[in-house]
DNA sequence: AGAGGTACGTA
DNA sequence: CGTACGTACCTCTA
């Protein structure tokens, strides 16, 4: 049985739209997202409820329909749309052509007549109809075929208005509710209707006299004042059923055969739905239809043997040992995590089919042997997919990974770095249009008669191997055709082991000093909290509830009101701190002092959390994660390690050389050492803006902040003062991120106009500065993605968004992304340049850290003048610039010693 | 249990 | 109304 769903688009998206609250559902952009968060999750909810084999929506083109022109008045009393709802009918739009429903409209015409022409047309083809709408006029289309769904408390909930609900609730029969509707009148339409008549007087009418022909026939025998009020407002009772008789036959650009549901565009879905930030929706959606049609056309087709001891050694020669030296397709089975882990299988692919899977923990020495040598041999190349957690894996079994060409994990995110996820059955559904999972056989043996568990790891664990092999052509063509082939073969994939060396490394802790520290700072926690406690009369509220602080601060104490958040009223730091400027309450000073140590508190004890049995930690580097090319650090995160404040500090004091010998191989080292770029970010911003002013500021080596200070103030070096000098410091620091006069002025707590006339002044003297900004986001607007100094890309199709904050928040994203992408790009063939550099000095010392900005290395005993010289020579000279790199080294028992 | 919100650490 | 991250806690909802 054919089934036709049919939706008013603006209709559900605006009732969502007051449904849920604006300000819960927005992009990081800016976008409010609420009306088409509820029409999408509806939608999901009437897809799945009812299985409609054809799919329409319907909107309306404007407010100027035929409606309109035979009646001024017509919907005149809506008020305009608001700010928050703009924009989001479009958004509306973008779902459903990512999942390929269509969507119809006729110029002149409401969605409704739409959707009535859509249900006359199916009717003819004895379809069953479902319709979606607020909007009641479309009550009189429905039959015992077609049934109305009327949303009700909002979108959650929907009324299955069948020909039997309607007489039950409006008394008459579905066909007489146009009737009705035009006697009673309909305030949102502003049709006004007979006054004193509501729907049961205007049924037991109908009931009365058949339809509203026979109520006009006959008004003259109604008595009393409601027949009185009717035949005075006959003309308009009629001009009401004339505008809510919906059109049935107006001529559509689709058929009915048109509407039927198709698979939808699955890249087109995450783009879409990344777009709007809907995690949870997207998740729904395809945890709902994944198991319906899909456009994946099937699995992959493998001629798979589980491989024995004895015959690894032959099929690694047969398959993968010819001249060509084919990539092979490596699959992992295994966990990892903080720097090591374990593996228990390994599955590998051909370009020939053929597939492989070998459970290492059953491999006798020499099978071990044969798989080892093959996993050591540059000569034999490996795809991977996020090959450095594998790597550890392998490794921590003595099978060291090299020869890896391809990383499809590194490849995706080259391409597309603003995606969050580069899950392999995403790429491959989206890349190659199938399913993870091995091809159907009718009637085959084989791979798909499993039995156990083990067989179907092992299938799984060779498709994957297979997919990743195949995965790594498209996205290789897609990686050359924007510039990315050389970034990944000659940094990215580089980085990968040298990362993984670094993770596997880990940095020394002192656990004592951080014990110490816990105690310490876990003692000042108890001190505050008690004072705040007794400053509010000995309330024992929960300092770390920002609700339970708001009650206190501004209803207890009543203190004035900060800047609002989307719960109520911020107790962030800089608002405390300005309530304690104004107030001088006693409780605010023992607040901030309790989340000062709670803060360090937490940082100390989940550092210890993570010191692992050779006292120290390992960080695992995140390779995929920052959109404009940056590492990012987890489990812990030693990127975010506090260095600001003196009680900060003394953490950083509990990162340690290690102990003598405590390496395994009997290194002794003598010293951390902490090598940094100064005003990398700046020198990036010079170079790239080629400004004559602030390259010569670099050159002349004199303090670059003195020295812009001087020029924009008008005063010599020598008489810049501290404060005009942290006024240009802020000022430099927040170009580079696209900070407004105003932001400028609220951090500098100066005036909007000082603000403006510093950033004038600054331009003046600096225009090449501007000009370089402005053509960033000119050619980024054009070409659609921005260019770091290495070729790393950033697209950024927001640029051109027709909203306001959408936009601006893009052109900051613009102007930031080469230049803390070209940082980070010079930092990592930093990295390339000092791992080689030790290398091939035959020194111990290594990597431990990197920060962004900064080098932590671990220097063996005897090493120091050596690798000092290595580092700042390979720092400072990672790339060519109009600049100069300035590196600076310390070097220290501990990290905050070596910052020095 | 999981998600969202707030707050806050770094470059 | 300044970019890029990760983590912890609280609170509400499923």
């Amino acid at each position: 049985m054919s089934r036709l769903l049919l939706l008013d688009g603006h209709s559900l998206a605006y009732r969502a739209f007051f449904a849920l609250p604006a300000e819960n559902f927005s992009t990081s952009t800016g976008q409010h997202t609420n009306g088409v968060y509820g029409f999408t999750s509806m939608l999901i909810n009437v897809l799945r409820d009812e299985q409609p084999t054809h799919v329409a929506v319907a909107f309306d083109v404007s407010r100027q329909t035929f409606r309109s022109e035979e009646y001024a008045e017509y919907k005149a009393t809506r008020s305009a749309t608001p700010s928050e709802f703009q924009g989001q009918v479009a958004l509306v739009r973008e779902v459903l052509d990512a999942l390929r429903i269509k969507h119809v409209e006729v110029d002149g015409f409401e969605a409704d007549d739409v959707i009535a022409t859509l249900t006359t047309m199916a009717e003819a083809e004895d379809m069953e109809v479902l319709i979606c709408t607020g909007d009641r006029d479309a009550f009189q289309l429905v039959t015992d075929k077609v049934t109305l769904l009327y949303p009700v408390r909002g979108v959650s909930e929907v009324w299955r208005m069948t020909p039997q609900a309607v007489e039950d609730k409006y008394l008459v029969a579905p066909e007489r509710y146009s009737d009705l509707a035009a006697l009673v009148g309909e305030s949102s339409d502003n049709l006004p209707g007979v006054p004193g008549v509501g729907p049961k007087t205007a049924a037991k009418w109908l009931g009365q006299y058949g339809d509203l022909e026979g109520v006009v026939a006959h008004a003259d025998e109604i008595k009393g004042k409601a027949g009185e009020n009717l035949r005075e407002h006959l003309s308009g009772v009629l001009r009401n059923r004339r505008l809510n008789q919906l059109v049935r036959d107006l001529s559509l650009p689709v058929t009915i055969a048109d509407l039927e549901r198709s698979t939808w565009d699955r890249e087109e879905v995450h783009k879409v739905f990344d777009g709007l930030e809907f995690r949870v929706l997207r998740d729904r959606l395809f945890e709902t239809f994944d198991a319906a049609p899909d456009e994946a056309e099937g699995g992959f087709d493998l001629d798979a043997s589980v491989l024995s001891s004895a015959e690894v050694g032959p099929w690694l020669e047969e398959h993968t040992g010819g001249q060509d030296a084919a990539p092979t397709g490596l699959h992992v089975v295994g966990t990892w995590g903080r720097g090591t882990g374990d593996v228990s299988a390994v599955a590998l692919a051909t370009a020939g089919d053929a597939a492989a899977y070998v459970d290492v923990t059953e491999l006798d020495e020499a099978g071990e042997k044969a798989l080892a040598d093959w996993l050591a041999d540059e000569s034999r190349p490996k795809v991977m997919h996020d090959a450095k957690g594998p790597m550890h894996a392998l490794a921590a079994r003595g099978m060291p990974v090299r020869g890896v060409t391809m990383d499809t994990a590194l490849a995706a995110y080259l391409v597309k770095p603003d995606q969050r996820s580069f899950d392999l059955a995403d790429l491959v559904v989206r890349h190659l249009g199938r399913e993870l999972k091995a091809e159907e056989q009718p009637g085959g043996q084989g791979m798909l008669d499993l039995v156990t568990e083990d067989e179907v790891i092992g299938q799984d664990a060779m498709v994957r191997a297979r997919a990743v092999l195949d995965l790594s052509g498209p996205l290789g063509e897609q990686l050359g055709a924007t510039g990315g082939t050389e970034l990944l073969r000659d940094l990215e994939l580089p980085l990968v082991d040298i990362l993984a060396t670094m993770e596997r490394t880990g940095i020394g802790v002192d656990e004592d000093a951080l014990s110490a520290l816990e105690a310490d700072f876990a003692a000042k926690v108890r001190e505050a909290q008690q004072d705040a406690w007794d400053a509010i009369g000995g309330e024992e509220i929960n300092l770390g509830s920002p609700k339970q602080l708001q009650v206190v601060l501004f209803e207890t104490l009543g203190l004035p009101k900060t800047r609002r958040t989307k719960t109520g009223y911020t107790t962030d730091a800089d608002a405390l701190n300005d309530l304690y400027a104004k107030t001088e309450h006693p409780f605010l000073e023992a607040l901030l002092r309790h989340r000062d140590a709670a803060r360090l508190r937490v940082t100390v004890e989940g550092l210890q959390k993570s010191v692992a049995e050779d006292q120290r930690i390992h960080t695992t580097y995140l390779q995929t994660i920052a959109a404009t090319g940056r590492l990012s650090s987890t489990d812990p995160n030693l990127q975010n390690v506090p260095i600001r404040t003196e009680e900060g500090r003394r953490i950083r004091e509990a990162f340690v050389v290690g102990r003598a010998g405590a390496g395994g191989d009997g290194t002794a080292y003598e010293s951390l050492m902490s090598a940094d770029y100064s005003q990398i970010e700046m020198r990036i911003m010079a170079h790239l803006s080629g400004d004559a002013g602030l390259i010569e500021a670099f050159r002349t080596g004199e303090d670059l902040h003195r020295f812009v200070g001087a020029r924009v103030f008008s005063v010599a070096p020598e008489d810049v003062t501290a404060e005009m000098r942290s006024k240009v410091k802020a000022m430099s620091y927040g170009l580079a991120y696209g900070l407004s006069a105003f932001g400028l002025s609220k951090q500098l707590t100066i005036s909007t106009g000082e603000a403006q006339a510093l950033m004038d002044e600054y331009f003046k003297r600096f225009g090449g500065v501007r000009d370089y900004l402005r053509e960033v986001v000119a050619q980024a607007r054009g070409t659609g993605y921005t260019e770091t100094m290495l070729g790393r890309r950033r697209y950024l199709p927001d640029l051109n968004s027709s909203n306001r904050q959408r936009r601006d928040m893009a052109e900051r994203m613009a102007l930031n992304a080469p230049i803390q992408g070209s940082a980070a790009d010079i930092i990592k063939l930093a990295m390339r340049g000092v791992d080689g550099a030790l290398r091939d000095a035959g020194a111990k010392s290594h990597m431990l850290l990197q920060v962004h900005d900064e080098l932590v290395l671990e220097i063996a005993k005897g090493e120091r003048e050596d690798v000092e010289a290595l580092v700042r020579r390979e720092m400072g000279g990672a790339i060519e610039m109009d600049v100069p790199l300035d590196v600076s080294v310390g070097v220290g028992r501990s990290w905050h010693e070596a910052a020095h």
